[in-house]
DNA sequence: TCAATAGTGTCTCTTAGACAATATTGA
DNA sequence: TCAATATTGTCTAAGAGACACTATTGA
């Protein structure tokens, strides 16, 4: 027998919009194991302070940037005897969505360094099996937004169609045609034009929007 | 401090056909906790053998089935303080579908009885968070084949259009058009005709059909 | 006036949905 | 022949996709 009990941990997946291109955020682990290597963000679980691994994950996404994420999506629970070197673990994986002046990362003793990545390409090789994860979790952010599930968190908080347009067409990787995109925001009831409220520049003015209150995903 | 590891399980909803009706695998516990009540097969993590939860599931199932399931679909991960009265616990959930003849369950240590239950409404009430998982569940099965999935491990080796059209409305709850539901199956590469083989009966007889070779759900 | 982007109109093509029509068997 | 089910055909409506057109601003 190795272990009696397996190491319970939570991974988190944190996307943004930089420049109307999705990354996620990763850290350099200062401490071992993999000291030195680029991973997701991540935490154990402390039975004593966690109601369930959703808080696990809050707590541990605002020890590291500062945030509470207003909703926490559970993409899958990875599992196995080598995935970590401190043996037998489970690890339960989130993603979520934030506009990245939000993110106030913090380095500290777990971290040594924190940045944005190209979450289809990090070009950085990750921790544990933390490159299967990511592709998961992005496989899942881009099923819910192909779904229909609007990446509203990520905007500020007035944003114009074409900001929402972008905003869809960054995490899905694939082109949209506006019209169409138009055609289904007005039918769309958590997304609302604030009345005479415009985004200025150097063209036609631009309608501004809001999300509805209660709008969750 | 409470405990300092979590107790570390896996549940499985096994679903079935019984006369065209969905149905779901339900025991009866014969041991603490919740002794007497009914409740969705489940087992404990065994890391010295297990090499996974997925894993895990397949033992749990086998030990009480007696069956290997082709396909076993993880749904999500439920934790917390209070689901179990043994302490923290994490549970994840799996789903699979078989034909009901494939399975011969097996009473004995942990199992008193064992029935088939109408998954949207047992008339039971469930042991831990059983009925919420049960929900969950059934919702991802629903999702998958009203996504285009089609649940032909529930089907027997050879089947007719019918049945197929059949399984997906008793899983989804919706009744199907014919003619539209026979169109998608021209498309579909997971379905085929054997050739020069037909069901028979007091009407004009039924092309069988067979699954590809390489079919997960 | 022009450049630039917002916002709308329109045409085509695909496909779901509804339902009718035809086909083929055993009794 | 009839009952029963298999299998196919047809019409309509809704919606996606493509693309052009109009609208409104600052410079």
């Amino acid at each position: 027998m190795k272990q009696l009990f397996p190491l319970v941990t939570v991974d988190i997946a944190l996307f943004t919009l930089l420049d109307n291109r999705l990354r996620v955020l990763l850290i350099k682990r200062a401490n071992e194991p993999s000291l030195g290597a680029w991973a997701l963000p991540g935490g154990i679980l402390r039975p004593e302070e966690d109601t369930g691994l959703d808080a696990t994950a809050v707590r541990v996404l605002l020890s590291k940037t500062k945030v509470g994420v207003p909703h926490l999506e559970q993409v899958t629970t990875a599992s196995g005897p080598d995935r970590d070197p401190r043996g037998w673990s489970i690890s339960t994986l989130y993603y979520a969505l934030l506009p990245c002046d939000k993110v106030h990362a913090v380095a500290g003793d777990t971290i040594e360094e924190i940045a944005w990545f190209d979450p289809s390409a990090p070009r950085r090789r990750l921790a544990f099996d933390h490159a299967t994860l990511l592709k998961h979790a992005l496989l899942a952010l881009r099923r819910k937004v192909e779904n229909g599930a609007l990446p509203l968190h990520v905007l500020p908080e007035k944003f114009t169609l074409t900001d929402l347009q972008r905003a869809c067409e960054a995490v899905t990787g694939r082109s949209l045609d506006k019209a169409v995109f138009r055609r289904q925001m007005k039918d769309q009831p958590w997304v609302l034009p604030v009345a005479g409220e415009f985004q200025r520049g150097p063209q036609r003015p631009a309608q501004l929007y809001r999300v509805a209150d209660g709008f969750r995903f």
